[in-house]
DNA sequence: AATCACTTGTGTCAAAAGGTACAGGTTCTA
DNA sequence: TAGAACCTGTACCTTTTGACACAAGTGATT
């Protein structure tokens, strides 16, 4: 199965006219880590669809930065996504954190073809409404929550998706994607062994 | 010109066929202050659209709440839209704050215009982007700021909404819209009047 | 003018989080 | 095997924010 068909099944795009017009147009293109996919206050030419691999999207400010979201296969920014219907720059950066795939759209069909056809509208907007969920989610996280619990949560999470106790990240790269500071996250982790609810080892943490 | 064209013209409206549709099942509707028009986990049936007056949208913990956004003349809460593009719950509330005009039009035509309609596709996208970009910029000003310039950001925001240097709010309520107490915002305030950003007078703030 | 509900001002203390500094551990590679 | 680069632990101090307590001001109503 190509990657297209693998799109083009993954979000139910029945329309043999939608799937001429996306072959036509779409440029399959392998990224490797650590590469820009969209760059903040940049014009955004293209709608970039995962198709494996991992990107990561943040804003950040002068000194700190916090992760908005990960776009994982099968999905796209939905920031990019709301630029293309403006034709606008990016708020946002989004940089590639393994090798990934991607089909590339440029952005004047994108909005075209969210009229025309029912699965690419579909698409569009199950993507605003996940994501803003989502954002919502992190908001009130980070309103109503304490960073041990926000930490905790996220151990979890990231946990459960990975369906492993042992989570490979460094005390540096947490504090990043959390938006406190290195010391911060040492201090707590250690609290967090102390109370038997993980095992610290060197760039591994184990979810008791 | 009725409400009904009120919107028509706002929402850049065309489509005679559309307009009969709104006219033929849209509702409406005079709701007094202080009315919920949403209640979180309850179910959605209607989506509406404020013509006049001032819908608050909040969600809450046990303990505290945090404001998400308003909804002013002419728009929708998108976490209804959203809401009616899923036929689900309502993760948030939503209560006048004074009198307020809406026009209801039942969930499942909502979704169903999107498609139809380019105005209405159209009005759809546009809420979820504007309110997306909204959204994010809360979350990044809660991650970024500290209070008082979250305050000073707000207080500067209310002015230039209201095109008055005067902001009529008491402490308690702006502790509320910003998510901390009363005794931080008196003095914050009150740094606020001795470096001379402000007059403070009783329920009243002079933006200087 | 007395009362009530609400608002504002402020002092003290405690908790949460961040900043600095430094010691020492691990891994990799030249 | 000696760095270099990165990771972890922790002590100490500061800033920010929140909690509690109480005094006093304002406006409306009776």
């Amino acid at each position: 199965m190509t990657e297209f068909d693998q799109l083009f099944k993954a979000l139910n795009i029945v329309e043999d006219n939608l799937k001429e017009e996306i072959l036509k147009v779409g440029i399959l293109q392998t990224v490797p880590e650590n590469s820009f996919i969209v760059e903040q206050y940049k014009y955004i030419k293209w709608l970039a669809l995962v198709i494996s691999g991992k990107v990561r999207v943040w804003q950040e400010n002068e000194d700190r930065q916090i992760l908005l979201y990960y776009v994982k296969p099968i999905q796209t920014c939905v920031l990019s996504l709301s630029a293309t219907f403006r034709d606008f720059k990016s708020i946002v950066n989004a940089k590639t954190e393994e090798e990934t795939t991607i089909i590339k759209i440029p952005v004047r069909f994108v909005s075209e073809w969210s009229f025309k056809y029912n699965s690419w509208n579909k698409f569009t907007t199950d993507s605003f409404i996940f994501s803003y969920e989502d954002l919502l989610h992190s908001y009130k996280n980070l309103a109503f929550n304490k960073i041990d619990k926000r930490l905790l949560d996220y151990l979890q999470s990231f946990s459960k998706k990975n369906n492993s106790t042992n989570i490979n990240l460094s005390h540096s790269q947490l504090a990043k994607e959390i938006g406190t500071t290195r010391e911060v996250i040492s201090k707590i982790l250690k609290q967090f062994e102390l109370a038997g609810i993980v095992n610290l080892r060197f760039k591994q943490i184990e979810l008791l």
